[in-house]
DNA sequence: CTCCCTTTGAAGGAC
DNA sequence: GTCCTTCAAAGGGAG
C-alpha cells in the first residue's frame, strides 16, 4: 500500500524528510531565497559570455567535430566530419567537453539563455489518450502534451498534495492562488491545443502526449508552415504531417486564433481523463479538493457531464494507463503473496485486465521530453544514451528557476497521478520491465572488487582506474546517497554552489565519468586520448601546486557555463588523479560501474 | 525481436 | 534514517 499521505501534503517537507533529503526536501526548498544565491552566480555566467566562457566556447568549438567523428566513427570509420573540418589538436579531456559543445554551440540563443518559456508555470495537457498510456489503443506513442502558460491548469495547492511533498516548489513560489487562476481568455474553447513532437514551439517547454485519435486537427500556426492566405488559419495538416500528438477534439478544427491560442487548453478537454469508473474516489481523503473539483466541473465538464461530442464517450484512460493489450511480461510468481497464490493463468488474466499505470514523469524526464528533440536536432548524435548524457549536463546547467519549472510540473503530475490512481504504487510496475540490472550490477560489483584487488596488486595503468579516479574520501556515490555529502565537500566548489533544493545539481560535481559511448571502439579511442592527457598532465606537473591543472583544465571556466563533469573531472581532479591512472578510460566506464564501485 | 545503454528523480523496501 | 533497487522516456546499437 503506497503511502497516501494526506499528511505529507503542505510541503512541510515532512514526510519525505530526512532521507532522500537531498532529492526530496531539497525539492521543496527549491525556491528558497537564500538558496537562490548560488544559482544566481551560475545563471549569470550562463547568460552572458564572459571572456572565460568565450574561451571555453572556443575550445568547445574546436573540439566539437571530434566528438561527432568519434560518434560516427563507431559505425563509419571513414566518412567523418574530420575529413571536412580541420581537426584541432585535442587531448583526452576534450571529448567529453566536445560532447557538450555539440549541443551548446547552436543553442546560444536557446539552451542556456534560459528557457524560452517565460510564462511559467506549465500547463500539462495530456492527450485524450494519456501520457502514461504507452501502447494503449488511444496512445500508441505514449507521448504527452505539456503546454506551458502563465496559469496552470490545475490548482492543486501544496496542502492538497497527495503523496508528494518533495517537490522543490515552495508554496511561496507557487502558492499564490491568483497565479493559478485561468483567465477567461484562456477558458475559451476556440483554441486548439496542438503539439507536434518535432516542431516544438519555443514557448512549448514540454511535449507531448500522444494521440492519434484526434489527429484531424489544425496545428497551431507556428507548427504549420502553411497558412491559408485567405483566412489566416493554418491549413489542416497533411496526413503525412499528422502526428499522434494532436490532442484536439475534432470540434477544434479550424478554430483558432488566440496569440497563444495553441497553448490554451480547450474547454472540455481533460488534463487527465477519468480513471475507469469515473472520478468517484475510493479514498475520501484523496477526493478532489475544492480546486480540483472546481477544475473538473468548470474546465472538464465532460468529466461530470455528458462528454464532448468529439470526445470518446467512455472514460478516457489516464496517461499512465497502459492498455491491457500491451504486451507485458509474465508476472513474477513472487510479486505478491496474493498473486503468487493464484494460478499462472489467473495471474495472467488479471494482468491483462489490469491496466498498466506508468509512473509519472519526474522533473528530469519532463525536461528530457522537452529538450530531446532540440538536442537531437542540434547535433548529429542519435543515440538516446548519448543524448541523455547531454541532457543530463544541460539539466545541471539549468538555473534554479528553470529547474523549478520542471519540478513543479512533475509535482503536479504526481499529484494528479495520485488523485487518479490512489492505489497505484510504483511497486506495481516492478518486474514489468526487463530486469537484468540487478544481475548486471551484481556482476559489476564483483568485477569492481576484482579490479580493486587486481589494482592493489598490480597498480597497473592498464587496469580500469575508475575507483582511484573518484575522490578518495568522496567516492562517486549513488544519486540517492550523494546529495548531502557532496555539499560538505570542500573539494568540490561547484558542488558547494549546489543547494539541497536542487538535488540534481550535486550529481555532476561528483567524479562522475562521462561515458560518451559504450562502444569498444570509442573506448579504445578514449584510451588513446588518455595518453595525450597523461602527457599534458606531465607537462602540467611542472607546477608543484596541486591546484595546477593540465592545459585544458587550467583555464577556469565558469562553473555555470561548463559542468564540472564536462571538464572531465571535478575541480580538484588534478589533485586526486595519479599519473598512472588513465582517466579517459575511466570516463568511458558506465556510471553504474563507477557508482557501484563505491559500494 | 528483445534488451542495453544513459540520464535524474521518485518511490518503496530492506536494514 | 540510510541505502539500494526499480522504473519512468527515448532510440540507436547489439545480440
Amino acid at each position: 500500500m503506497p503511502q497516501l499521505g494526506g499528511g505529507r501534503g503542505g510541503g512541510a517537507g515532512g514526510g519525505g524528510g530526512g532521507s532522500g533529503a537531498g532529492a526530496t526536501s531539497g525539492g521543496d526548498d527549491l525556491g528558497a531565497n537564500d538558496e537562490l544565491i548560488p544559482f544566481q552566480d551560475e545563471g549569470g555566467e550562463e547568460q552572458e559570455p564572459s571572456s572565460d566562457s568565450a574561451s571555453a566556447q572556443r575550445d568547445l568549438d574546436e573540439v566539437k567535430s571530434s566528438l561527432v567523428n568519434e560518434s560516427e566513427n563507431q559505425s563509419s570509420s571513414s566518412d567523418s566530419e574530420a575529413e571536412r573540418r580541420p581537426q584541432p589538436a585535442r587531448d583526452a579531456f576534450q571529448k567529453p567537453r566536445d560532447y557538450f559543445a555539440e549541443v551548446r554551440r547552436p543553442q546560444d540563443g536557446a539552451f542556456f539563455k534560459g528557457p524560452a518559456y517565460p510564462g511559467y508555470p506549465f500547463l500539462m495537457i495530456p492527450d485524450l489518450s494519456s501520457p502514461y498510456l504507452s501502447n494503449g489503443p488511444l496512445s500508441p506513442g505514449g507521448a504527452r502534451t505539456y503546454l506551458q502558460m502563465k496559469w496552470p491548469l490545475l490548482d492543486v495547492p501544496s496542502s492538497a498534495t497527495v503523496k508528494d511533498t518533495r517537490s522543490p516548489s515552495p508554496a511561496h513560489l507557487y502558492g499564490d492562488p491568483a497565479r493559478w487562476m485561468v483567465p477567461p481568455t484562456f477558458r475559451s474553447n476556440k483554441v486548439p491545443v496542438v503539439q507536434h513532437p518535432h516542431h516544438m514551439h519555443p514557448l512549448t517547454p514540454l511535449i507531448t502526449y500522444s494521440n492519434d485519435h484526434f489527429s484531424p486537427a489544425s496545428p497551431p500556426t507556428h507548427l504549420s508552415p502553411e497558412i491559408d492566405p485567405k483566412t489566416g488559419i493554418p491549413r489542416p495538416p497533411h496526413p503525412s504531417e499528422l502526428s499522434p500528438y494532436y490532442p484536439l477534439s475534432p470540434g477544434a478544427v479550424g478554430q483558432i486564433p488566440h496569440p497563444l491560442g495553441w497553448l490554451v487548453p480547450q474547454q472540455g478537454q481533460p488534463m487527465y481523463s477519468l480513471p475507469p469508473g469515473g472520478f468517484r474516489h475510493p479514498y475520501p481523503a484523496l477526493a478532489m479538493n475544492a480546486s480540483m473539483s472546481s477544475l473538473v466541473s468548470s474546465r472538464f465538464p465532460h468529466m461530470v457531464a455528458p462528454a464532448h461530442p468529439g470526445l470518446p464517450t467512455s472514460g478516457i484512460p489516464h496517461p499512465a494507463i497502459v492498455s491491457p493489450i500491451v504486451k507485458q511480461e509474465p508476472a513474477a510468481p513472487s510479486l505478491s503473496p496474493a498473486v503468487s497464490a493464484k494460478s499462472p493463468v489467473t495471474v495472467k488474466k488479471e494482468e491483462e485486465k489490469k491496466p498498466h499505470v506508468k509512473k509519472p514523469l519526474n522533473a528530469f524526464m519532463l525536461y528530457m521530453k522537452e529538450m530531446r528533440a532540440k538536442v537531437v536536432a542540434e547535433c548529429t548524435l542519435k543515440e538516446s544514451a548519448a543524448i541523455n548524457q547531454i541532457l543530463g549536463r544541460k539539466w545541471h546547467n539549468l538555473s534554479r528557476e528553470e529547474q523549478a519549472k520542471y519540478y513543479e510540473l512533475a509535482r503536479k503530475e504526481r499529484q494528479l497521478h495520485a488523485q487518479l490512481y490512489p492505489t497505484w504504487s510504483a511497486r506495481d510496475n516492478y518486474g514489468k520491465k526487463k530486469k537484468r540490472k540487478r544481475e548486471k550490477q551484481l556482476s559489476q560489483t564483483q568485477s569492481q572488487q576484482q579490479i580493486q584487488e587486481a589494482e592493489g596488486a598490480l597498480a597497473s595503468k592498464s587496469k580500469k582506474p575508475c575507483i582511484q579516479y573518484l575522490p578518495p574520501e568522496k567516492p562517486c556515490d549513488s544519486p540517492a546517497s550523494s546529495h548531502g555529502s557532496t555539499l560538505d565537500s570542500p573539494a568540490t566548489p561547484s558542488a558547494a554552489l549546489a543547494s539541497p533544493a536542487a538535488p540534481a545539481a550535486t550529481h555532476s560535481e561528483q567524479a562522475q565519468p562521462l561515458s560518451l559511448t559504450t562502444k569498444p571502439e570509442a573506448r579504445a579511442q578514449l584510451a588513446l586520448h588518455s595518453a595525450a592527457f597523461l602527457s599534458a598532465k606531465a607537462a602540467a606537473s611542472n607546477s608543484s601546486q596541486m591546484g595546477s591543472q593540465p592545459p585544458l583544465l587550467s583555464r577556469p571556466l565558469p562553473l555555470g557555463s561548463m559542468p564540472a563533469a564536462l571538464l572531465t573531472s571535478p575541480p580538484t581532479f588534478p589533485a586526486t588523479l595519479h599519473a598512472h591512472q588513465a582517466l579517459p578510460v575511466l570516463q568511458a566506464q558506465p556510471l553504474s560501474l563507477v557508482t557501484k564501485s563505491a559500494h
